[in-house]
DNA sequence: TTGTACGCGTTATCAT
DNA sequence: ATGATAACGCGTACAA
């Protein structure tokens, strides 16, 4: 027995085509006796509406798209993208989108991808993440006409709407309570700085560090993977006058260093202190527990998946209020190596 | 300017648009010269079949979905899925199709979402993942006409087509090269044992040590988290006798264990012997380096989608062969306490 | 409220 | 065999 149509539901209930959809779509032009009828009739027959149809007229696909140009080992120890997603997915099936997702191991492949979602008409906007510093994705998609919405820290320039919790204040948090512990020499193992979640976390540091007056700030560019925590972290602790506290762009980063450092004699949070980024699960359960900067990822999904269906609605894109990224204080930060300090640690910050 | 649809290749071919549908396809029914004509046409003008008016025309979705039934903070911390969502990346692109990834909260909201893609017609198959013991979801998806994979460890009754990487081999030699180090006191820190793969692999644990003919058989269930590792850690280590050697069902647990182990005197692998299961980015990366199990997530989602394509084809699903399971020893396992035993480790495994 | 054209690719029918 | 005509899938929108 083939799915229900509206027709049948037509039929059942004694009326025409257009009166069924109209009633179904809870709009003006059927008198409320007939609408209940209709849907009554609707009901009984187990009708829903077909997406394949439903899309073919509207013109929509129903669907948006999120595209993730990233080798399966990197994406793997990545955690954001699944609680993104689940953010994103309470809006869009609210409103009947689904998510088109989408993973490819490179940018060519990335560009491509778009332009079939455009050219099939298989997605009516799309999320871009992992923007680069001079990404050609926002033009890309203007010149396709796809609505889109970057997601990560705020651009410079607001030209493209970004969505995103803004990292800055979080690491701003990180440098000012080892500041506050005592600590002067703050270095920071950044992620790519062409991409604009590197770049984003380490200007942070840079302007949280000169604004209290260090100017040792020794940075060391990696790409996010553990392996390359590793390295940096041996290269900020061999050279002269090694730092007291390394912040780290993320916390697999933070964890490989810290397991280094463990490894090599150094004790954390005695000789070294430590901080992370992201706050994945096992931070709390590290020994040390690793102090990190949270983000409320969820919630990001949500505000993405709201921008971009108004974008695709047309409708004006509210301003989204995003929580901050804030500092959780744990046990791989402490006293620096000599200091008499005992200030007490950042101010109301909460302890997991 | 719209979108050129295939009337207007038509009208650019001076031909009819069954002629440019024949032409497109690659079906008989054209001379090769007309047929050259549309070509040229269709390239001129940039065509592209608007998947929404295929979809509607074939009655397929070309779409599948994944659904998944966890919490964000579950899911952030499981590096499964978007190895094995690359995986299905390729065949489906491939083919034309689209994943559709629903991530919901509870089980509920799991059945609602698959009624509702089959519903509107929105996939033309889906995979199962997270199977449970005695779960709902193949009755209720045979019950929807709906095509499915389930993805997970070879069920014992192959009633339904599962692919899976066999976790068994894994644990298996993971015990084995316990065995061969002196262990006899090897724990299992498992996942649920309502879910097929925490199952599968306690399965595994204790026919391994079975065949090796120990009768100390401690398992601790656990769901999987950092927290609940620790507690079962503590649980194993505070117990008379308590275990020389833990296998843990993940690498999370894994490390969580290691963490807690480390700060409370227990040197590894000297006092206690610890595998993990999954090699996260991280494990190499630990200290000790952890030994675990890895499993190539990527192309069990390429087989996944293979087997779910064929299905959708109506095809004869084809045997697939996925690659084993296999032990990657690394520094955290080592020689029971007290035991001469410096046999070597177990034969023919990599050391990464 | 109803009839009907429309969106767009596919396919069955029919004429050449 | 080749190719044109028309109907189909299903919900929406506009004229009547």
């Amino acid at each position: 027995m083939p799915r229900p149509t509206i027709a049948d539901v037509a039929r059942t209930a004694g009326v025409s085509k257009s009166a069924v959809s109209f009633a179904l779509n809870n709009r003006p032009g059927v008198g409320s006796e007939t609408r209940d009828r209709i849907l009554q009739a609707a009901r009984e027959l187990g009708w829903t509406p077909n997406s394949k149809a439903r899309a073919l007229s509207v013109s929509k696909a129903l669907a948006v798209g999120l595209v993730v140009a990233r080798s399966p080992e990197t994406l793997r120890s990545d955690p954001f993208f699944p609680s993104f997603i689940a953010g994103l997915e309470t809006l869009l099936s609210d409103r009947g989108y689904s998510l088109l997702l989408h993973v490819v191991p490179d940018s060519a492949r990335e560009e491509q991808v778009y332009r079939r979602l455009a050219a099939e008409g298989r997605a009516d906007g799309v999320f871009v993440t992992d923007l680069r510093v001079e990404d050609p994705r926002p033009a890309l998609l203007a010149e396709l006409g796809m609505p889109a919405v970057i997601v990560g820290p705020a651009l410079p320039e607001p030209f493209w709407p970004a969505v995103g919790v803004d990292d800055a204040p979080g690491i701003a948090a990180a440098v000012q309570h080892l500041v506050d512990l005592g600590h002067s020499r703050i270095a920071h193992v950044s992620g790519p700085l062409n991409m604009v979640h590197g770049r984003s976390r380490a200007d942070a540091w840079a302007t949280a560090l000169a604004e209290a007056g260090f100017r040792d700030r020794r940075c060391v560019e990696t790409d996010f993977s553990a392996e390359s925590g590793v390295r940096a972290t041996r290269e900020l602790l061999k050279s002269q006058e090694p730092p007291t506290a390394i912040v780290y762009a993320n916390d697999l980063m933070a964890m490989a260093g810290m397991s280094w450092a463990g490894a090599h004699g150094i004790r954390i949070p005695d000789d070294l202190s430590i901080t992370g980024f992201e706050d994945t699960e096992i931070a709390a359960h590290l020994q040390p527990a690793l102090t990190t900067v949270s983000t409320d990822v969820v919630s990001w999904g949500a505000a993405a998946a709201t921008r971009l269906l108004a974008l695709v609605d047309g409708a004006e894109p509210a301003t989204l209020e995003l929580p901050e990224a804030h500092l959780v204080v744990r046990d791989s930060t402490g006293p620096a190596p000599g200091a008499s300090t005992t200030k007490a640690p950042a101010r109301g910050r909460r302890r997991t």
